[in-house]
DNA sequence: CATGAATGAGTCTTCATTCAT
DNA sequence: GATGAATGAAGACTCATTCAT
């Protein structure tokens, strides 16, 4: 019977494997195509073509459109860590740089998941919650919360530091969102490192000319 | 015959007002309604009901759904002269100020139809050349060029001024977007002037202590 | 304006004239579709084809298929009432087969209906409810009173009434199933001359030799 | 070899056990299934959950639902002859009344069987055929015969008596249908035999006074 | 011009059945 | 024989648009 066993397992793993492996599929199709088209428009024929798939397959794996969204939404999860990643401590300028770069980064990798995103939060409340309150407010904290350490520490003068770190997410949006939108393509590294550089400048010293 | 041609000519007049009417009521129901559930969800019987008129009248003054959303989008042409209006030449941290409190009050009067050129820019194409390109676009270009002429009377510290005016209105952005989404509401006019003068505050100096 | 508002009006009145015309031909159509396949199986498609429209034009009438059949059982709403029309007295025994060949009549008339009824009554609950417990059970009370009266006046020997009732009803069942089903065609004015009187007769004597 | 033959024999056997036992657990399983929502909505699913096997699993018993269906058709096959067991001869009262009495019990061993079968008889042709014109049919002919005989006899007085044995099938129906229906639960034996004497009661001796 | 009604094209979803393991 | 997964075919329902009045 072991010989039978173990043979089950193996498929049994083999075949776990696989299903995950076509529920990705589906996400990643999904997302693309949600992407492009927003979720309303976009129909489940087309993710199921995408997905290299029947359209009833999908079925199989999600109760509904809404919840390969929803999945779609789940996926990018981690975004806000990885945002700010290996940027704990922003001491320099060039550490400050550094979580732009970061955020291009993530944004890059997982382009059709953020555009999705961005379309849906400004339609759909879960949606909302799930990446504006959730990931970007997360964000949005943990850049107040340090904006406020760099205050006391003297390094930033006094400020109200929720509105500011807003302002600056507001900053990164517009250097992001010609890239989602895909008006330009993403930016060269070259390129990236020059508007990261620009920002911080803007940021740290204003662009008012120096009165002393 | 002069007498009829008279009363001819004030009927005419009279219907081409009354069409006029009907058209700007269907605009305006339907910038309502898109902003709420989006183009793609809202239906023409909907916009309809919202105009208070048959669903097949709106067809007498547009050819299609569509039609009635590039509607809604010319409809704020004016906008981007809206909010430069008054603010030709800013001297001064007020007059500075003048043209973020100009954009919240050009927004406030028609956040519906703000609303949804937000939305569906991200997803139509002619809407975004409309409205992005064409419009922000247009205060993007003459924010940059009042930049310049700053820069070149040395009241700005040289710079990237196209960049730069991007990132501002990236500030401007975080600043209008909570309320265009209906999270909070639209801010009190102290609360306005407060978020203004913090944007200017940063945007002079920068958030960085004076090393000087 | 009286000339334009008269025609109007009669415009008005012909639209809604056809208007219910149009209602009656769907759930017409319905029954009949319904009484030969069964509400589960039968199609929105089959049901337009039958009432010689388009598919979708019965949503103008209806919200749901359920709500078409939920209409053709209200349609058959005036059915016991019919059943028991003129037969307040049944002293003889011709006015006792009265009832039945009533009940024949009545549902031969509306044939599609009845059967639709029988057949769903079985499975759904609202249907159970409006034609089981509200159309049935109407007539079985009324028999069952007016057994009552009958057993009080000495002309029925005493007995549980509503048993009775019931137990008559099961005969009349028996013989207009047949006929309902399919099986046979309605049988002819002499043959349910013959079956009323069958039933009377072992009705009222049983079948038992007498045995004084 | 005689003992690995042996061997392969029992093996055999064992596996035309097991698989009969599995039939009959679809069979079952199914009976309930149709009971409850009817053939038409019941899903295939849902008959291998009850079953308690994947839904796949079904088809190495059966080809398509439909064979299901008529196998639970053919299971209540003997259903005749269990109502008529041991009633061969109805000389007494008594006699008579343990026909119904019998039926009741057989209908409450197999409820879920006669249900579906009651429910897609009006439906299904072959469903109809094979219970209502065989089943039905066989005791119809049976109860004809022995009334014939009593009516020879002088037991009874002269009559139609395919039509009394057919009215007499109503009777049966009508007093067992409300359980079939599940409006109430299967009466108690104690109010069996009531129904069934008064039953015998009004068959034997009508409900009109004895004139005589 | 206003509108009630009609409708074709399409959407999401279900389900019996097949297939590979 | 048992099963998870795949899928074609079909179904109820929606909606932008057209048409007759």
């Amino acid at each position: 019977m072991a010989k039978k066993t173990e043979k089950q397992a193996r498929a049994e793993g083999r075949r776990q494997r696989r299903t995950e492996r076509h529920r990705q599929q589906i996400v990643q199709a999904a997302a693309q195509v949600f992407a492009e088209k927003g979720y309303a428009i976009a129909t489940t024929k087309e993710i199921a073509e995408a997905a290299d798939m029947g359209e009833s397959t999908l079925y199989n794996y999600f109760d509904s459109k809404r919840d390969i969204l929803l999945a779609v939404a789940a996926e990018s999860e981690a975004w806000a860590k990885i945002v700010l990643l290996g940027a704990k401590e922003l001491e320099s300028r060039e550490a400050i740089s550094q979580i732009f770069l970061n955020a291009f980064s993530a944004i890059e990798e997982r382009l059709p998941f953020v555009r999705t995103l961005f379309t849906e939060a400004l339609l759909d409340d879960d949606i909302f919650q799930e990446f504006v309150v959730g990931q970007l407010g997360g964000i949005h904290q943990q850049l107040a919360a340090y904006m406020a350490r760099r205050v006391a520490a003297g390094a930033f003068r006094p400020m109200d530091t929720a509105l500011c770190a807003q302002m600056i997410m507001g900053v990164l949006a517009s250097l992001i969102l010609p890239a989602l939108r895909g008006i330009t393509p993403m930016p060269s590294p070259e390129e990236r490192r020059r508007l990261a550089s620009a920002m911080v400048d803007m940021l740290l010293d204003g662009i008012g000319v120096r009165t002393a």
